[in-house]
DNA sequence: CAAAATGTGGTTTTT
DNA sequence: CCACATTTTG
């Protein structure tokens, strides 16, 4: 396409943003007004300027918002060169150089990426390793605290020498924080991998270290772009910093009346700041808002004005002054989410135009869906939820995975502990334990003592001995296996040899059946994901890429776009960048949004507010917010407060009916509260009582039929490999083998219904049957 | 050794 | 309420 054609698509300040390409570049843009829009324009009028693809850095937040913009350059410039792009997300991107890159900083091309999971599980053994008490030193708390270091760029050595931090971490009572942090960081190093911080603190370190590897990278990229640079990070500031500071053609783009990610460590000072790090850098500002109507984008601006620290600006609408906002009350979360889904009714009644894919539903938090599925479900409104866990993260792909890392890395302790057992193959916590125990010891990986056990003195005895060895044997053979077979083939060869795939099928619980169905579409995923990238030109497909790829995947990511009518729910932050003809919000409680924590903090309550302004800014026509008076939380039914930001809005947007709620019963709301309060009370200390009764008939019935088993066999007594054996639970089945004695006596027992399982005789009571 | 039962504690958002 | 971690039971 003619530059100058689409040059004419933009608004003069739009275009004025485009064109600027000598230096450093602030891009204010407001909600609604077109950002990715100047972002991609920006970079095909880089490439009709005749700046190579492959020296363009373009960073972006989600994987999403790179394969659009990418898909959208594609349509304005050559796809051909529009795949040369150096587009992703931040995390993605570095990972790719520290492969590159990773032998100056001593870890393998192939490390591993850690992921929140796994970097908690790696905390919690080692707080149980140091004998430290997991109340006062809670996984999640250390993990945060690590990450936010991290974030900061604070190493463990800078940690310890930092009197700030220390005397923190003594005042709240974790002084040992150092302690733990120095060595989960060895940790991670000793079984090869990065945990999602660590790419971006690991990648200033080689920066910082490594000048020559730096000067190749700024030598390299010539034009670096930012996207949502109001959510970047310290680390994430100083790699773009460095990047540019010598030729300073850099871009940012970002808004900082969207900022909502300050718990994950994003500094929205570096936005307000940037003028001042890049000296001489132009500032354009877009204030048109092209998505909303005017009384929704008034009713926006009014609440964020209520923020102190920002960017001064003026976000204006051209179209129709549209409805007013909505605002509903109702008495529980549960009239709350009926509400909604009344209104979609009605709403689809009134204008025939409304698709179910015209609404979105917004919450806080992702607790809220299950009421309002529920309300969907029996209206018969189809729906969708986005967020919560992504594909690659649930239990039963991450353990299929894990073979997977193993072959690329068997150093990979996290992914070691989860499979070396499953499919259970006799190798029990005892065992696993000695195993980590002696990696601590000897300060080796687990996988060094599994090759080696003699030289480490493991003490197991030879049946378990050997099982460790056959496993050992198994991950050898797949590395082997991976040098030769394509990655769909090492898939199937995988889930054959080490039996998931038996192990599944025989599973027949509904639980059982919904992971055999998520282990095939694993295989479908891993095939699809082989076909784009042949289709892009790769030779052959390698196992880490593809591993590190499904590492930085999130929900959003694997939205196989359906093209189906439904309505969305999802949170406000998984919202951010969307947009929908209907919105609605809701849950404006107290102690909800704004959240419990941010209340008396005025930082986190602006972030808040921002939050909430996002949530208003992806409504196109309408938007409707709700609070309920009382919401099921916790297992408890709470009383609450309409949000405090209602009273934010300037009330002449807001559309409140007459009988259901006005603004100003908000303090007469307390004496009907307290009514219901009671009420509850009432009613839930009845249930309670009620339902203390019936709970023991089923130990009664359990007790008798455990003394009914009375004919069951002793240890050993009589018992032959093919003798056939009942079981309470299992069913029948017949002895496949039989080891160890006397009070270790164990049999393996092959179930007709069961499956294979192993039983110590000394517990199981067995019967024979003739 | 493996499965069931019982605690426990935590709930903000996620690359 | 729910997920998970630990303890108890077979």
């Amino acid at each position: 396409m003619n530059v100058e054609v689409y040059l004419d698509q933009l608004n003069q300040s739009q275009r004025e943003a485009v064109e600027y390409t000598d230096g450093a570049s602030l891009v204010i843009a407001g909600a609604g007004s077109g950002k990715t829009r100047v972002l991609t324009y920006k970079i095909a009028y880089l490439i009709s300027r005749g700046v190579l693809p492959q020296r363009i850095l373009a960073l972006t937040f989600t994987n999403k918002a790179a394969r659009e913009m990418k898909e959208r350059i594609a349509r304005l410039a050559e796809p051909e060169l529009a795949k040369r792009l150096w587009m992703g997300t931040f995390h993605s991107i570095f990972a790719r150089i520290l492969r590159f890159e990773a032998t100056s900083l001593e870890y393998p091309a192939d490390f591993t990426i850690y992921d929140a999971t796994d970097s908690k599980s790696l905390i919690r053994s080692i707080i149980k390793e140091m004998g430290l008490d997991d109340k006062q030193y809670r996984p999640g708390m250390v993990q945060a605290r690590i990450s936010n270091a991290k974030n900061a760029l604070v190493t463990f050595k800078a940690y310890e020498q930092s009197k700030e931090l220390v005397e923190g971490d003594m005042r709240s009572n974790v002084p040992l924080i150092r302690e733990i942090y120095r060595r989960y960081q060895a940790r991670c190093f000793q079984a090869g991998a990065m945990d999602f911080d660590d790419l971006l603190l690991q990648t200033n370190i080689l920066f910082r270290d490594h000048p020559t590897v730096l000067d190749k990278y700024r030598n390299f990229f010539q034009y670096i772009l930012v996207d949502e640079y109001q959510d970047t990070n310290f680390a994430q500031h100083l790699i773009v910093l460095r990047l540019s500071e010598l030729h300073g053609r850099i871009c940012v783009v970002g808004d900082d009346a969207q900022s909502i990610y300050s718990f994950r460590g994003a500094n929205i000072d570096n936005i307000l700041q940037f003028k001042n790090q890049y000296p001489g850098c132009r500032i354009f500002k877009l204030e048109q808002n092209y998505r909303s109507t005017q009384n929704i984008v008034d009713a926006a601006n009014s609440l964020i004005h209520k923020n102190e620290r920002q960017i001064e600006k003026r976000v204006y609408s051209k179209k129709e002054p549209g409805s007013k906002i909505g605002l509903i009350s109702l008495y529980s979360d549960y009239e709350e989410a009926y509400a909604v889904a009344a209104k979609i009714i009605e709403m689809r009644m009134n204008d025939r135009l409304n698709a179910y894919a015209d609404f979105a539903i917004l919450y806080r938090t992702n607790a809220q869906s299950r009421v309002l599925e529920e309300a969907l479900r029996k209206q018969a409104i189809p729906y969708r939820v986005y967020g919560g866990l992504s594909f690659y993260q649930r239990k039963e792909i991450k353990d299929i995975l894990s073979y997977f890392r193993l072959v690329v890395n068997p150093h990979d302790e996290e992914s070691l502990k989860r499979v070396i057992n499953y499919p259970i193959r006799g190798i029990g916590n005892t065992t696993i334990t000695k195993l980590l125990d002696a990696a601590t010891e000897y300060m080796v990986s687990p996988w060094t003592i599994l090759c080696d056990p003699l030289t480490y003195a493991l003490p197991v005895n030879a049946g378990t001995a050997a099982k460790l060895s056959s496993f050992k044997e198994m991950i050898l053979t797949f590395q082997e296996k991976n040098q030769t077979l394509s990655l769909e083939e090492l898939t199937d060869f995988i889930l054959k040899e080490t039996g998931i795939l038996s192990f599944l099928v025989q599973d027949q619980t509904v639980e059982g059946q919904s992971k055999f169905e998520n282990a095939q579409e694993l295989v479908k995923g891993i095939m699809e994901y082989c076909d784009m990238k042949r289709e892009e030109g790769e030779e052959r497909v390698r196992l880490t890429d593809f591993l590190s790829e499904v590492a930085l995947l999130t929900d959003q990511d694997n939205d196989r776009n359906e093209q189906t009518d439904k309505v969305t729910l999802m949170t406000v932050h998984a919202a951010k960048g969307l947009e929908f003809k209907n919105v609605f919000i809701v849950g404006l409680e107290e102690d909800l949004f704004p959240s419990m924590m941010s209340k008396d903090n005025t930082r986190a309550l602006e972030e808040e507010r921002r939050l909430f302004y996002v949530a208003i800014t992806r409504a196109e026509e309408n938007c409707v917010l709700t609070y309920a008076k009382s919401r099921f939380r916790n297992g408890k039914t709470m009383i609450c407060l309409p949000s405090r930001f209602l009273r934010d809005i300037d009330s002449a947007y807001l559309d409140v009916p007459q009988d259901v709620f006005g603004l100003d019963t908000f303090s007469s709301e307390r004496s009907s509260s307290t009514f219901q309060k009671n009420t509850f009370l009432i009613n839930e200390n009845k249930s309670v009582s009620f339902s203390n009764i019936p709970k023991q008939e089923p130990k009664l019935t359990k007790l008798s039929s455990a003394t009914s088993t009375a004919n069951a066999i002793a240890p050993l007594g009589g018992l032959t490999i093919g003798t056939r054996v009942g079981h309470m639970r299992f069913g029948e089945g017949e002895i496949i083998a039989l080891e160890g004695e006397g009070g270790n006596a164990k049999a393996t027992v092959c179930f007709e219904h069961s499956g294979v399982k192993q039983l110590l005789l000394k517990f199981a009571k067995l019967t024979v049957i003739e």
